[in-house]
DNA sequence: TTGAAAGCGTTACCAC
DNA sequence: GTGGTAACGCTTTCAA
């Protein structure tokens, strides 16, 4: 029953509610026994504050929100659970809000948020223009977007460097002596697939291996996805030992279909896929696939948008993929 | 710069701000000109309510809550994606509060809501007391509890039947001629366990089959676990040519564990899970599981939550799994 | 150390 | 149709 008032408090301690207001913000400057009757009062009386009111004073809320397409997603589910973490260390509110990928669905969950006077908002936008961004971070001073870099407001992005991940794929599979190379992207219109693929193409190209166009195929980043792919690859009629596959979903996908077509992986062929999900642990074979740390970065984040003044000259953060080895590639 | 208040746009508007909230809430009796000019304004100048204040006359929040141990797990994020989809459909603001398995820090979670006047909670518990939870909902008409049943407040619950499920695995493993049969169980203290393998030992007696007790194994109901238990009941040299497990995960540990040591999924031993999380339609073998249909209980469970009066008459609400067939299991 | 009172931005009731 | 105004529960000067 959270009905009791803080006058209701202040009413039968015989205070007023400044008094009791103090207290229970640990205010300075309430004498001893009276700050004690009336903690034992609050609790008694089972008082609880009224958030609404107290935001609606203070012109802001003790929350912060995210902004993703989706929590049933593994990969945003991680993303949520960072920052839930960060909220319940700061005693805040962690506010969810779902946009599709889109730009509009992603600005609605943006000013839903703003709405509640949420101040302190971790970002996830793929669809929303540049120019848009800038100034709704430019009014928005502990807005963070994560897993997108926008130069004017760098120093409030959190972003993976998706590059060094195609080159360290392109290093391993160098390293592996394979030579007959395949992608698998996806076909969404994002940056990330064309970032990661020229980050292949660049590192293969540093080892003096080129990617053979026909053996670039894509489709919607998921296990059908992948699945399709795979047969797309197969038909070109070309040889290939190795694939750099957009991320782990479809690589469990290609490597379905592979193996039903009579290849083993990784005896005939290897591949790495990308953003290292629960998934690929329990892949057989077990995925080696290039970390995506979304959990330190949701953290930096949150901490980032939490934190009061956002330092402008703090350095930047961009957070690199991180190769992790285990049983899908293997020399050639 | 959702800085404009309600009183702006009354006096650029030249009407009182009743007239505006009028407008606001699509309420009557407003001039078919003056809304309309009202309108632009708001616009214009970027209005936005101000929740907070809203909520505190209204005495309530647009917002509906759920409680769930983390929101990382696959199963409880697809639990709170099913609330959100109906959130969204109802235009209200999802608050997500987690609080991992332990009746303290599930009361944290849950009061944490109610001091937001968040009246419409999901709640999923399995520590807290049911007297506890009884008297809570007793003072919270728009509380509902989901995963698990409390007679007293079963109109509230929404629940899946453990029992039939464990029945249903069990009337499967016997069309397949199945007799020498295992069970993983998950080690930990909730009731889910004990339903599972009740049913699963009632469903085998009736078909006059009976379950070794050597055969019945515990551990942490994940990979690692999965992975440990069939180990245990290896170690046991006694033969069986089934097992039901407790959940997905811990039947991907077990496959993977069975393969390791040379037996083979479904040739050698039939495996079925319990979940169906997205995990087993990527497994190798493909899963054979129990539905939890998590999606349809989380939206109803939402709907209830957010419907004005709850029906004390209304049908209880117990889900059955459904058994979905792929390929860890085959007949003898 | 404590109290009185002025808001915070809305909604809703009652006049006009 | 429209306006005035009292709440809602809280924080925070300013006085005492």
């Amino acid at each position: 029953m959270s009905k009791a008032t803080i006058k209701d408090i202040a009413r039968a301690a015989n205070v007023s509610v400044a008094t009791v207001s103090r207290v229970v913000n640990n205010g300075p400057k309430v004498g001893a026994k009276t700050r004690e009757r009336i903690q034992h009062l609050i609790s008694t009386m089972g008082y609880q504050p009224n958030i609404n009111a107290r935001s609606l004073v203070m012109k802001k809320a003790a929350t912060i929100g995210v902004v993703i397409p989706d929590v049933a997603d593994p990969f945003f589910a991680a993303l949520a659970n960072g920052i839930d973490q960060i909220a319940r260390e700061n005693k805040v509110q962690l506010l969810i809000s779902t946009g599709q990928v889109s730009a509009e669905s992603e600005m609605k969950a943006i000013t839903s948020l703003m709405q509640q006077r949420c101040e302190s908002i971790v970002i996830h936008s793929k669809k929303i223009p540049d120019e848009t961004l800038i100034a709704l971070f430019n009014d928005n001073p502990k807005f963070v977007l994560i897993d997108r870099y926008i130069e004017a407001i760098s120093h409030r992005c959190i972003w993976l460097d998706n590059h060094i991940g195609g080159q360290k794929a392109a290093d391993y599979f160098s390293e592996l002596n394979h030579s007959n190379i395949a992608c698998v992207n996806s076909n969404l219109d994002i940056d990330d697939p064309k970032e990661r693929l020229a980050g292949f193409q660049r590192g293969l190209a540093s080892h003096g291996l080129t990617l053979n166009d026909k053996l670039i195929t894509y489709a919607s980043p998921s296990l059908q996805g992948g699945e399709q792919a795979a047969q797309d690859l197969l038909k070109q009629n070309t040889p290939f030992s190795a694939i750099f596959v957009y991320n782990d979903a479809m690589a469990i996908g290609v490597i379905s279909t592979l193996e039903d077509k009579g290849l083993s992986v990784p005896n005939d062929v290897s591949v790495i896929g990308f953003d290292d999900v629960l998934l690929s642990r329990y892949s057989r074979p077990k995925l080696t696939t290039l970390r995506y740390p979304i959990d330190s970065m949701a953290k930096n984040a949150a901490l980032l948008a939490l934190s009061a003044n956002i330092n402008p000259t703090a350095q930047s953060s961009s957070y690199s993929p991180e190769l992790v080895i285990r049983e899908s590639t293997q020399a050639l």
